[in-house]
DNA sequence: TAAGAGTAGTTAAGCGCTTAACTACTACGA
DNA sequence: TCGTAGTAGTTAAGCGCTTAACTACTCTTA
């Protein structure tokens, strides 16, 4: 592979001046910056990253944090569309994407993962730090790398879905259609932030219409789609009178659905059920899905907009990207319910 | 940071001698090598990754390469079933991963990939090539570095899943069950050489059990469930005798299962669907899939494994891995038809 | 007892690039 | 005529690490 002292050489020129010409710094005649540019391509010089790193003190490369909890990191598309965003923005800056999923327990994170944010390989982070019992932010603050974090974790900069307002249009939308006895198909508690978000905006639109929240009937899934087959079983046989059903996420609902079917309950007409995300099965599935749309894509575009403005020494503002009831047939007014 | 050299004044020794005890090279008392330790310990000494690349020529980066060819990229839980099985390998061996996402158009691949594969920064590359009318392969190839493609591109080393094994598994299995009029649901040819090893497998099977290929009839999807629908509706006008569809992939399946649900079709009992992949949905719908079940897992992990072996000198071989017929609820014996 | 083999460490070159500091030349107004 | 500002390029240090080549000491063994 050329070097640039070998582009410097057949040009006639300083290394220096080459580094300076392909950086655009001014003060140089134009022939000199020809005489640069075609020795370039003869050679067909490329920098290497390795020795500009070293050299600069940048790598060009953006770190993304997905900690790999529980296993459904690399199951939940959700993360994927995150990754839609990130990518074209990193590319347009001419940044690399370094996919980084550290080990998180409650003893902390990995070693590797320490070592490699500590070795100032990468320039930036884009964190999706979202679980209350650990967090993979801390390593990073302290050797005080920017960071983006897509979640609840609280640091300068932050990307976060309306969860709440999801949760609360949820069970708002249920109640305008008539509904009284609503389960919710929740997950365990400390196991995500997003989560306990959207339950607090369901509790908060329960409370609003005078509904008891702790009456709520509710069991607990753990994001997959066998997990809100038996939350649904239970939550039937124990409260046969039960209208509607609210589960935190798409996959649970789409569960619950095939569960409800199976125990003689039609839906919508004898249940109505609302899902979280609307993951792209939601608008194909039978019923199609009444959920709730967060942007992810969004989300990841508007964390590396955040990122390079960081790196680019301004002080952005935290983002809290709105989401969208999308009503479809999974839900429908309940049957001799008094519509307000 | 402290560097190699704070580390060797606090341990009194050379800085050649701080590096060899950390890379393990013999000949070196005990007690050297626990000044050294201790003095790591002491000054949290960590190695910068870039400094090692530029001297060692190593930078323990493996590049992860998924073209960005039609937008599905990242759509298809697929890509992360993969990613699911190349990580662990990675972090193992103490390399981390840099996500590559070259647009690949006719007329080749963009810039930026060029220059990222000819910078030095990757050591071995992970490559996810599958689309005839282009590669991604040929800078690799000329830049010498070693690659390992999922895919069936042609590079020394490679991995594959047995998807002509699969094709012919969905029609053999459909032929067992009495079925004689079996509508495919196919994609764009040239766009996908797996999709044209599964149609091989098919045709053969069909062949084998004496069915005109050509007189099989045919839509055209693009893998999403959407287009499942279309491709149902079309196929299920055009055919009302058919009893059995084949379909490349599970979510063009489940697409297609609810259009023959809405054109008042029973599934399996009128007609029945296989799909391929087995997504986690094709456990949990209604009727439960039979499909092709692929380890995607696997496949990241075989790769994986085979380029650290040619990353160590050695020259594995290309692996095939096996498929599995799943049979689930949406295929039955045909009414009235004479099992063998 | 001297040559070779093994052990334990050091010296210093250099990986390929960036950039602060410097030289040198021209132009122009006071 | 001198001083200053602007323009055009060079020199050389150094980023933090690896590693070939070297020194120096201690055993063996013929």
């Amino acid at each position: 592979m050329p070097t640039l002292e070998d582009v410097a050489r057949k040009a006639g020129v300083s290394t220096a001046t080459v580094s300076k010409v392909l950086s655009n710094t001014p003060y140089f005649t134009a022939s000199t910056r020809d005489k640069v540019m075609r020795a370039v391509e003869e050679t067909g010089y490329m920098p290497h990253l390795a020795a500009r790193a070293l050299a600069a003190g940048r790598t060009c490369i953006v770190g993304v944090v997905f900690p790999w909890v529980y296993d459904g990191i690399f199951t939940d598309p959700h993360i994927l569309h995150i990754l839609e965003g990130i990518e074209p923005e990193c590319s347009q800056h001419g940044y690399n994407i370094l996919l980084i999923t550290p080990r998180l327990t409650t003893s902390g994170v990995d070693e590797h993962y320490l070592q490699l944010i500590r070795s100032g390989y990468i320039d930036g982070i884009i964190a999706l730090d979202n679980v209350p019992f650990a967090s993979v932010l801390e390593p990073i603050h302290k050797k005080g790398i920017p960071v983006v974090n897509i979640g609840y974790h609280v640091t300068s900069y932050m990307v976060r879905s309306d969860d709440y307002t999801g949760g609360y249009q949820l069970m708002q939308h249920l109640v305008a259609l008539g509904h009284g006895e609503i389960g919710i198909i929740d997950v365990q508690p400390d196991l995500n932030y997003s989560a306990e978000e959207r339950m607090k905006g369901v509790y908060a639109a329960a409370e609003a219409s005078g509904m008891s929240v702790e009456s709520l009937p509710t069991a607990r899934g753990d994001f997959s789609v066998t997990s809100g087959e038996a939350c649904a079983a239970d939550l039937l046989a124990r409260h046969p009178n039960l209208t509607a059903l609210i589960c935190l996420n798409d996959r649970m609902a789409l569960g619950a659905i095939q569960q409800a079917r199976r125990m003689g309950r039609q839906v919508p007409q004898q249940l109505s059920v609302v899902g979280f995300d609307d993951i792209p099965l939601a608008a194909a599935s039978d019923p199609t899905l009444t959920t709730i749309r967060s942007d992810a894509p969004r989300m990841g575009r508007e964390a590396t907009r955040m990122l390079f403005s960081v790196l680019n020494g301004q002080t952005p503002d935290s983002v809290l990207c709105p989401v969208q009831l999308i009503v479809r047939q999974s839900t429908t007014a309940v049957k001799g319910g008094c519509l307000t």
